[in-house]
DNA sequence: AAGATAAAGGACCAAATCGGTCCCGTAAAT
DNA sequence: ATTTACGGGACCGATTTGGTCCTTTATCTT
C-alpha cells in the first residue's frame, strides 16, 4: 500500500520525543510509553529495535534507559525507515537480484531504480531535527524540506 | 514495507506494454498475458481494475479488448498507483482524518504531509511515456526524471 | 551480597493484507 | 444462436503486521 508500517511510525514518534528532550537525556521504556501514550509493550519493542539499529544507545539495569546515539540533525528519516524495515525499495526488483521473476526480460528496472532513488533522496533530506521542531504556522524547516 | 504491491507493479507493466504498442491498439487479456508472460487470471484482474479506473478503455464481446484511454505522456506513475491502491499516503495520518489514534496531540502531521507531498511530486513527474521508452545506455528521459 | 530495575531476545498469536484463482453474468460480433 | 471477451464478484492460502508476553542478562542501590 506504499506505507511505512505503523510500528515504524511509532519508532519515529519515539525518536522525535528523544530529539525534543534536553540533549542526552536518558529515558526508559515506561517513561516513553507515558510520554507518547503508546502501549508499553509496543514502546519496549520499538526501543529495542532502535537500539539494535544503533540509533539509540541503551543502558541496562536500574537507572537504565535509552538515549539518542547521534545528533537529531544527523539522523535522516530514510535512515530510520531503513533501520526498522529494511532497504527502501518501492518495488521488488530494486531490492536486489533474485527478487523479480521478470529479471531477465524486464526493461522497467532502470526507470524503477531512478524513481526509487528519487524517493530515497527525498527521505534522506529530512532529518529527525526537522521533525522535532514544533511545526507552528510560522515555522520554517530546512530548505529541501520546505520544497514540497 | 514501503512498497507498491506486486499487483500494482503488474498493472504498470501492462500499461507500459500498451504504451509501446502502435497507438490505440486493442489487445485482449489473453494477448497481454502472452506478451508479458504473466498468468492470465492476474492479467485479467488487473486489466479490469485499470479499466474501471479509466486508465484503459474496454471493448466487450468478440474482437474486444482494451486500449489506452489517454496519451502515455499524460499518465503519471502517481496516478496509476493511486488508481490501483488508493491515495498515496506514506503514513496513516495523512490518508485523511480518523486514521490516526494520536490525531489530537500529534505534532508530526505537518512534517509528514510535507514528506508525503514530496514523494507524490516525484511520482507525479514520471509518466508512462518515460517508462515505456527503452532505457538503453544512451537514452535520456525527461529532465525531472533524470535528476535522481 | 541481595534485591530491584530495566534492557535483550525471542516466542507467540490474532488480524489484516496480499497474491492469485475461479465462476457466473453481460455485452458484442459473426 | 454461438462464441468471444469483459465485468464483478467471491473465495482462499500464504504472508505480513501489530501487538503481547516471558525468560535471561546486565547494572545499580542498599
Amino acid at each position: 500500500m506504499l506505507r511505512i508500517s505503523k510500528l515504524t511510525d511509532y519508532g519515529i514518534v519515539l525518536l522525535v520525543h528523544f530529539a525534543r528532550e534536553t540533549k542526552g537525556a536518558t529515558l526508559n521504556a515506561r517513561e516513553m510509553a507515558l510520554a507518547t501514550e503508546l502501549p508499553l509493550p509496543v514502546v519496549s519493542k520499538m526501543l529495542k529495535s532502535l537500539s539494535s539499529a544503533a540509533l539509540l544507545a541503551s543502558q541496562r539495569g536500574s537507572r537504565g534507559g535509552y538515549q539518542l546515539e547521534r545528533n537529531p540533525a544527523e539522523i535522516s528519516v530514510a535512515e530510520i525507515i531503513e533501520a526498522l524495515e529494511g532497504p527502501i525499495a518501492l518495488m521488488d526488483c530494486v531490492a536486489g537480484p533474485g527478487h523479480c521473476d521478470q529479471e531477465g526480460h524486464c526493461s522497467l528496472r532502470t526507470p524503477w531504480q531512478r524513481i526509487n532513488r528519487a524517493v530515497q533522496t527525498t527521505l534522506r533530506e529530512v532529518t529527525l531535527a526537522d521533525l522535532a521542531m514544533d511545526a507552528g504556522p510560522g515555522s520554517r524547516p530546512s530548505p529541501t524540506f520546505a520544497l514540497a
